[in-house]
RNA sequence: GCGCCCGUAGCUCAACGGAUAGAGCAACCGGCUUCUACCCGGUUGGUUGGGGGUUCGAAUCCCUCCGGGCGCGCCA
C-alpha cells in the first residue's frame, strides 16, 4: 500500500463513519487528509493528524474522532494496526504484505516511478543563468546551472511542460566594454579601467588575432566590431560547451539583440503605452510601475532615445507569455533580488496577476573552501573560479550534487577536499555507492541463476526492521518528488536519496540478500525485489539530479 | 533610511504547522573466513539569536529587538 492509497482509504473511512454532522463539512476536510512518516518507528509506518485538524470543524472531540477512524482503518486487511496516540494522532502500521507490495509496483513502473501529473497542463518557462557573454561562466552561475537544471527535471517529472531558457545579454554597454578590452589587448594597449581584466581576455584576444590576422589593419570602427562580435561568439560557444559538459541543457537561447531587431521591444512598448502605463518626464519615457507596487517608476527609453535593459526585459516577459507559457520562473542571484519587484510590476502592467504568472527564486551566494580556507573570488585578483575549473576539480557528479542538495535560499560553502573523497562522508558517493552495490548484488543473482523477477514474490516476507524502513523510504519517493516540484526544491529529492542510501546500507548490513550456497528461499526472493526496487528509486532520483547512477564503482 | 534573504550541535547543513529538533564532519569505542568495509553499530554534543503573540501543537506563521548578507542608477 502506497501513502496515496492509504490516504484514499482514510478518506473513504471518514465518509463512512456516520458522523453526526453535515456531509458537506466532511467532504470539505477530505482534501486535507494526509499521512506522514513518523520520526519514531514505534509510532508506526504512517500517521495522520486529520482528526486533530478536523475535529473542531466537525464539532467532535479529536480523540473520539481519531478512535472512530482508527477502528475503521483497522478493519482493512492492509492495515495491521491503527491506534490513537497523543492528542489525536492515528498511528498506522501496515500489514507486511501490503507494505511489501510497493516493491513490485516500483520495479514494474521502472523509470516512471515517482512521476506524477500534479503539474499536468502547466506550461512553465524556466529562465536561469542568463550570463553576459563577456566571460566564462563562474561559480556565481554554477549554482543555477545545477539547480535550475534540476528544477526543470523535477517539474517535468511532475507532469509540467517545461521550457528552459538562457537569456543572452548581447547588447549594451557591457558588451561594448568587453569588445574594447579585447581590442586593447590585441593592439597591445592597456585595458581601459572600466573594461574586463581577466586573463581570459588575453586568450580570447589572441584567438581572435589568430583567426583574423587582418584585424589590426581594418578601420577603427570595424576593428572594434570584429573584436566584439568574435569575442561574443567565442564566449557564447564556450559557455554552451561547458554547460553541455555540466549536463545542463536549454531549449532556447534567447538573444536580447534579437528582441530589438525583431521589433519585439517596440511592440511591447506600444502595448504598454496603449494600456496607459507609460509617461514622459524630462525627455525619458517611464513605466509607471509604482501603480502596481514597485517602489519607483522605471525608465524604458532614456532621454537620449536609447532603450534600457529593462525595456528589453519587459518585451522578453511579454514574449514568453505570448509563446504560451502560463508560469514564468526566474532564477536570480541574491545580488539581483531587487529585480524581482520590477518583474512583478511588468507582469501587472501587462495585465497579468504576478502571483499566478511569475515566480522569482532567489539564490544565495556560493563560497568554496579548500584546505580549510575560503577561496576568495575576485575578478581583479584573477582568482575567479570558473564552472569548468570546478568540474575539473571534483567532477560533474560531485559538483552538481553538492549544489543541488541545499535549498537555494541558504548560503552555501563547498568544501573541495570533501567533494574529492570517495567515502560516505561525501553524500554523492554514498548514494552512488548504494546504487552500485545493489547493481552488483543483482549481477550476482543473475550469475547464480536466481530469476527473482520470474519467481513468486511474497511481499509478506519483508518484516525485518531494516526491510520495513527501506520499503517505507521507497514508498515515500513519489511524494518527495511531487513536493520538490511544488516547492521548486530539488534538494528534497537529494536528501531523500541520502536517507534511502543509508537505509539500504543498513538493510544490506543486517539482511543477507543472496543465498550463501543453499537454494533461494522466498525471503531471498523478497529481498531481491526490495533491492531492485531500491535501485530503481535511486536511479530515478539521481536522474532528477542529473547525476550518474553507476552500476559499479 | 527603505526593501528582500538569512540566523538551528564546535563545523557544514536538514526538518508539508506535528509527537522526544535530525544527518554528516570533528572526538572517542566497536563490527568483516560468506552478496562491493567506498559499509554498519555505539558514545559525546541544543534555551532553534533574544522577547512577546496566534493554537490542540511553533525552528516553521505574526510583531518587535539584536546580529549578518544583499539590493535600492536615464548601469546591465
Amino acid at each position: 500500500m502506497t501513502p496515496g492509497q492509504l490516504e484514499a482509504l482514510i478518506r473513504a473511512s471518514l465518509t463512512q463513519l456516520g458522523l453526526p454532522t453535515a456531509p458537506d463539512s466532511i467532504s470539505a476536510i477530505l482534501p486535507e487528509v494526509s499521512v506522514e512518516r513518523p520520526r519514531r518507528p514505534e509510532h508506526g509506518d504512517y500517521a495522520t493528524s486529520i482528526a486533530l485538524v478536523a475535529a473542531g470543524r466537525l464539532g467532535v472531540a479529536p480523540r473520539a474522532l481519531a478512535a472512530d477512524l482508527a477502528r475503521a482503518l483497522a478493519a482493512d486487511p492492509g492495515i495491521a494496526a491503527a491506534e490513537v496516540a497523543g492528542p489525536g494522532f492515528v498511528n498506522i502500521r501496515l500489514a507486511p504484505a501490503a507494505a511489501g507490495a510497493v516493491a513490485r509496483t516500483i520495479v514494474e513502473d521502472g523509470a516512471d516511478y515517482g512521476t506524477s501529473t500534479t503539474l499536468a497542463g502547466r506550461h512553465i518557462n524556466l529562465e536561469f543563468i542568463s550570463a553576459n557573454p563577456t566571460g566564462p561562466l563562474h561559480l556565481g552561475h554554477t549554482r543555477w546551472a545545477a539547480l535550475g537544471d534540476a528544477i526543470g527535471r523535477v517539474l517535468t517529472a511532475a507532469g509540467a511542460t517545461v521550457t528552459r531558457e538562457f537569456y543572452i545579454n548581447d547588447r549594451g554597454v557591457q558588451l561594448d566594454r568587453f569588445g574594447e578590452s579585447l581590442l586593447a589587448v590585441a593592439e597591445g594597449r592597456p585595458v581601459p579601467d572600466d573594461g574586463y581584466h581577466g586573463a581570459y581576455i588575453v586568450d580570447i584576444a589572441a584567438a581572435i588575432l589568430a583567426e583574423h590576422p587582418q584585424l589590426l589593419h581594418l578601420p577603427a570602427a570595424e576593428r572594434l566590431e570584429l573584436a566584439r562580435e568574435e569575442g561574443y561568439r567565442m564566449v557564447l560557444t564556450d559557455q554552451q560547451r561547458v554547460l553541455a559538459l555540466f549536463r545542463t541543457t536549454f531549449d532556447m537561447w534567447c538573444s536580447e539583440r534579437a528582441l530589438h531587431e525583431s521589433g519585439a521591444v517596440e511592440r511591447a512598448l506600444d502595448r504598454l503605452r496603449d494600456a496607459g502605463h507609460v509617461y514622459t518626464l524630462e525627455g525619458a519615457q517611464w513605466l509607471r510601475t509604482t501603480d502596481v507596487g514597485d517602489d519607483k517608476d522605471r525608465v524604458l527609453v532614456k532621454a537620449d532615445g536609447e532603450l534600457t535593459y529593462f525595456a528589453a526585459d519587459t518585451a522578453y516577459y511579454l514574449d514568453k507569455r505570448a509563446r504560451g507559457h502560463d508560469l514564468l520562473i526566474y532564477l536570480l542571484g541574491a545580488d539581483h533580488h531587487g529585480y524581482a519587484g520590477r518583474l512583478r510590476a511588468v507582469a501587472a502592467c501587462a495585465g497579468d496577476d504576478p502571483d499566478r504568472t511569475l515566480e522569482v527564486l532567489i539564490g544565495q551566494l556560493v563560497r568554496i573552501e579548500q584546505d580549510g580556507a575560503e577561496v576568495r573570488l575576485s575578478k581583479r585578483a584573477g582568482t575567479v573560479v570558473t564552472l569548468e575549473a570546478l568540474i575539473d576539480e571534483v567532477g560533474v557528479d560531485a559538483a552538481r550534487y553538492s549544489l543541488i542538495r541545499h535549498p537555494a535560499d541558504t548560503p552555501l560553502t563547498l568544501d573541495l577536499d570533501l567533494l574529492r573523497t570517495h567515502t560516505s562522508d561525501n553524500p554523492v558517493f554514498s548514494v552512488q555507492y548504494a546504487h552500485a552495490r545493489i547493481a552488483g548484488v543483482l549481477r550476482n543473482a543473475e550469475r547464480a541463476g536466481i530469476h527473482w523477477r520470474a519467481a513468486d514474490f511474497d511481499p509478506g516476507v519483508l518484516v525485518a526492521e531494516q526491510e520495513t524502513r527501506l520499503l517505507g523510504a521507497c514508498a515515500q519517493y513519489p511524494r518527495v518528488v511531487a513536493t520538490a516540484a511544488e516547492l521548486r526544491a530539488p534538494h528534497r529529492v537529494a536528501r531523500h536519496l541520502e536517507q534511502l542510501a543509508t537505509d539500504f546500507h543498513r538493510f544490506y548490513d543486517a539482511c543477507r540478500v543472496l543465498p550463501a550456497g543453499e537454494a533461494a528461499t522466498p525471503v531471498h526472493i523478497g529481498r531481491l525485489w526490495l533491492s531492485a526496487a531500491t535501485r530503481q528509486v535511486l536511479a530515478n532520483g539521481l536522474a532528477l539530479c542529473g547525476v550518474n547512477a553507476p552500476d559499479q564503482m
